[in-house]
DNA sequence: CATATGACGTCAA
DNA sequence: TTTGACGCCATAT
């Protein structure tokens, strides 16, 4: 496992519940600022073998990246279980982001 | 023009 | 078969 991904999971592992973050911000956490898209690709990778709280991560809109129908909805019914409502695909960023 | 952002797609072990 | 690496560059603003 290189650095960058468990850094990676790492991350996304601590982010607090109720609260969500954005690629850009974990990529910069992780130590590669530029490395946004490389996030995406970890998670399409092994979201599923972690037992990570993907749902918490989304992208810098506010908005949820999920292409895939079915793990959109997914996605959108773990962020209202945790008090983050999801209003036209999006999260109230301003509220819910994490800060750094 | 400069800056910010990204849930893929393919291949190796 | 399944899990993980890749760590840029195309697109939007």
């Amino acid at each position: 496992m290189q650095p960058f991904t468990k850094q990676i999971i790492d991350i996304i592992q601590h982010i607090p519940e109720g609260q969500v973050m954005t690629y850009g911000q974990i990529a910069r956490l992780a130590g590669n600022p530029r490395a946004a898209r490389q996030v995406a690709r970890a998670l399409h990778s092994m979201s599923a073998k972690h037992d990570l709280p993907w749902h918490r991560v989304i992208n810098a809109q506010g908005k949820v990246a999920i292409r895939d129908e079915e793990g959109y909805e997914i996605q959108r019914m773990s962020l209202e279980s945790e008090g983050i409502p999801v209003i036209n695909g999006r999260v109230s960023l301003s509220d819910y982001q994490v800060k750094s």
